[in-house]
DNA sequence: GATAAGAATAACAACGTTGTTATTTAGATG
DNA sequence: CATCTAAATAACAACGTTGTTATTCTTATC
């Protein structure tokens, strides 16, 4: 068994409550004594007990956060950096990626003080069951009864339509993942036909390429596709980090070049970007700010109880690297 | 406050002790009463109190995951093959991102049953503080004293190669990330020289290819400086799925046409192998096995205290798919 | 040098369980 | 119908803390 208040208290021949106050360096035990005390505890490695320590209940200092659905490169990175943000609190991160329900009720069962919910498309009732929760990402219900962070995804498709217009371009297609199950797909799909029409640039059908799924082979896929039918645009607007990577491989493959012939401009922003064989241009939040959003709201819901708003969308920012081009006057 | 035992016991009109051994179906509270405090737990949306449990001492069927390294393709999907083997167990499963002794402390404070490690590069002591601890991947550590899950990276290479000698390759470069302070990846590649050697390959350090790092790109450049310097091999062993990722890029651009030209061989077994624009043949142990493998080592470690052996190696296999080829006779 | 006030410490209840021991109740037996 | 036995339930200690209340020890004051 391990040690005890009471095995230091018997050691210092004081009662095991003054050891207590002693050990939370309350006022009420004399300077003396408290050295003495803590001393003790250090030299035999005493640890509290933290579930006696919750029985009377207490904060826990962690937070849980859930991730269901973890094979997704950008959110890694953002588990990444919300674990380094927590680092500077006195906050610990613990992660389940097991089904929402299933998570928070082990989460509950270890009392954590809050929970972050990556819930991406979640189109399901969920109960946080009394535990501060905020989610981010888009949500389907339409009644969510807990705070959301969340990227304004249309501002960005329109600061990326906005930018390749300045640049001349008016031919410019969108190549993502249209799932209608996927809020999150939808609303860049949105943002995308949204910013075309507000700047008056035409676009057909043809000009959506569907990828049918969010892996860079997907991106690949399509875009090969788009250049056999030989429709080349001047601008591509690419749905995700992954899709891009497939869309740049695809494009250098066939030997059109970027960003002469073609400008690309991804969706996420993420350091990642930079490192692809064409460094990215790229319209997002980026994930270190996202990270330190999510922490501190999180913490504030743990601590206040309150927040600001019930959904807050993140101002996206963009990003200029190496793809984006004026287009050329032929 | 939340619904405990002594509320139910009031309803009930029984003592709280009834309700506790009714309500953990034990032999000495009648049948009839234990039905009747059942349906009132019921009602009342009765939860047992976790910490209050605990206080009690009893397992808490939760192993807790270490994994300080989250971004790398491989892993999560060992992560979730893991998810959901444990799944089928009676046991849940959370997981730290955390730095390892940080980790392991918050695990011991929430007194998860036991402890698995991804420690793929450890090289400081760890100290597991009595919590049973299985370690998956090669540890640089000479003494440890946990079990440890690992690959037989040896014997994978030697498969590779052997496969390849079959083919009839006689000029094989290596392409991985030769790190001194990265266990496994000096695993792997001593694997190759050794079993190059076995076979009686002729190879100089020509041969093989340093990436210096894992991400595709890191495979991407090596390759596409190997093409500039014209000295192509018959067959390539690619280190990693990201690194064979590269690989094949670099191949496909410089049309080197795969598997004609050039076999390409790549080290981890994971399904993702198949949806490379070229399905890679690949050499490892596939992690749906190595993922069983954890979830019961662990829980045996956990149950019973015993474990077969200290490391166990597991056999890898070598799946066929489409990038390897008999060589051709010019 | 007795006494009041304040500082320091001790004692103890409480948190919500489980497991052990004590008590009550019901049923069987002569 | 008294008595013994077994079944059912109640009572209570224990787990390791924290916070509140009770007690003891100092020290200053007259």
């Amino acid at each position: 068994m391990n040690i005890t208040i009471k095995d230091i208290a018997s050691i210092a021949g004081v009662s095991y409550s003054t050891v207590s106050k002693a050990l939370n360096d309350s006022s009420l035990v004399k300077e003396n004594t408290k050295r003495k005390i803590v001393k003790i505890a250090k030299d035999l490695g005493y640890e509290p007990n933290f579930a006696a320590q919750r029985l009377v209940s207490k904060n826990t200092k962690v937070i849980g956060l859930i991730w269901p659905t973890i094979e997704r490169t950008v959110l890694a990175t953002l588990v990444t950096k919300i674990s380094n943000e927590m680092a500077k609190t006195p906050y610990s991160m613990i992660l389940s990626v097991d089904p929402i329900q299933k998570s928070l009720d082990t989460f509950k069962k270890f009392q954590v003080d809050g929970v972050i919910l990556f819930g991406e498309n979640t189109l399901t009732e969920i109960n946080p069951n009394s535990i501060p929760l905020i989610s981010y990402g888009v949500s389907g219900k339409k009644n969510y009864h807990y705070p959301i962070i969340d990227a304004n995804h249309m501002k960005a498709m329109d600061d990326a339509i906005n930018y390749l217009y300045e640049l001349g371009h008016r031919n410019i297609k969108y190549v993502g993942n249209i799932s209608p199950t996927d809020p999150l797909q939808m609303e860049k799909y949105q943002g995308f036909t949204k910013a075309m029409e507000k700047y008056n640039i035409s676009y057909t059908n043809e000009d959506i390429l569907d990828t049918g799924g969010l892996d860079w082979y997907h991106g690949y896929h399509a875009v090969d596709k788009m250049l056999k039918s030989n429709h080349l645009p001047t601008a591509i607007v690419g749905g995700s980090y992954d899709i891009s990577g497939g869309i740049i491989r695809s494009l250098k493959e066939n030997n059109v070049h970027i960003p002469d012939e073609i400008s690309v401009i991804s969706y996420d922003n993420i350091p990642q970007m930079a490192h692809l064989e064409i460094p990215l241009t790229c319209i997002g939040v980026s994930v270190e700010e996202l990270a330190e959003k999510i922490v501190h709201s999180a913490i504030t819901l743990i601590e206040t109880k309150k927040l600001d708003s019930e959904v807050t969308k993140m101002i996206p920012s963009l990003v200029e690297r190496a793809s984006c081009a004026t287009v050329r006057n032929n």
